[in-house]
DNA sequence: ATTCGACGTTGACATTTGTAAACGTAGCGG
DNA sequence: CCGCTACGTTTACAAATGTCAACGTCGAAT
């Protein structure tokens, strides 16, 4: 049973921001963080906490008489799971564009960048002229009105 | 006031990209393709419909006794405001990793490839040695364990 | 041991979202 | 002219989400 980021709601999410920023804590660290930042009360960050152990997004570890909160999955993972889910029902002939659009915006280190340069130089070799809209399921080529 | 596509919810961004891709059109043709494609009811499509009027994603023309419906807002900046949304609260560090990530998993047209190697070629020439993880407030550089 | 405080647990409640039935009405077909 | 039908409008309701307050309890400080 593999968990999904998916399935974490926003305010989830940024709770599980500061716990892979931080690394295992306890709660009170997490709701002295939260209080700072979003300014919720102690009680919504438990919420969420509770939430995201029933969710199987964190594990617990007893530590005395506290917790100690473990993500089940990798900021990495979660958000290439996230953003791959978004991509995935977006319309397949715009996608390029879109992902123009956030790589202008993005600040990207020089690794990243020649990362990326190695990659296209690759998929340039076997890229299609075209991708095809895939909005409707019926492969309707030009469909957009792009 | 500008309309954001980030408050459409899942469901209604279906209908969305069934109005984009076929165009102005009235209810009853998205009842059509929606009961094939989700097999939704009727009724759930025109409350979907309805909330997408009252977010003013959507604008009415009475022609006749029907409605027929027009975007306020297109695709191409829809995918973008959604996906930059998406990316605004992911670590920045780590966005050039997931970019990557998606770089790799989308089909793109050569084109598409063309135009992302000659921004990545001007990026370059400013790109930092290292993007500072911003997960908290706190400028911690090396929070992140990458 | 008594009390106070830090923690986890329960219960709550207003909104939003997904899904849909029922209702009202203006034309169309007969 | 009349009922049927296609449309829009209202109402509904459970589940998910965002936000909290109140409660119970184990330990630490006094």
């Amino acid at each position: 049973m593999e968990q999904t980021a998916t399935e974490m709601t926003p305010a989830e999410w940024e709770i599980m921001r500061v716990i892979w920023t931080l690394g295992d804590i306890g709660s009170s660290d997490v709701i002295k963080v939260m209080q700072e930042k979003r300014d919720w009360t102690e009680s919504t960050v438990k919420t969420l906490l509770r939430r995201l152990v029933n969710k199987d997004m964190l594990t617990t570890a007893q530590a005395g008489r506290k917790f100690i909160y473990h993500p089940t999955i990798d900021e990495k993972t979660a958000m290439e799971q996230t953003s791959t889910n978004l991509f995935d029902h977006l319309c397949a002939m715009k996608k390029g564009v879109v992902l123009n659009n956030l790589i202008a915006e993005t600040e990207l280190s020089q690794d990243d960048i020649r990362s990326m340069q190695a990659l296209l130089e690759t998929k340039l070799k076997t890229a299609p002229k075209q991708v095809a809209c895939d909005c409707l399921g019926s492969g309707d080529a030009d469909c957009c009105g792009m």
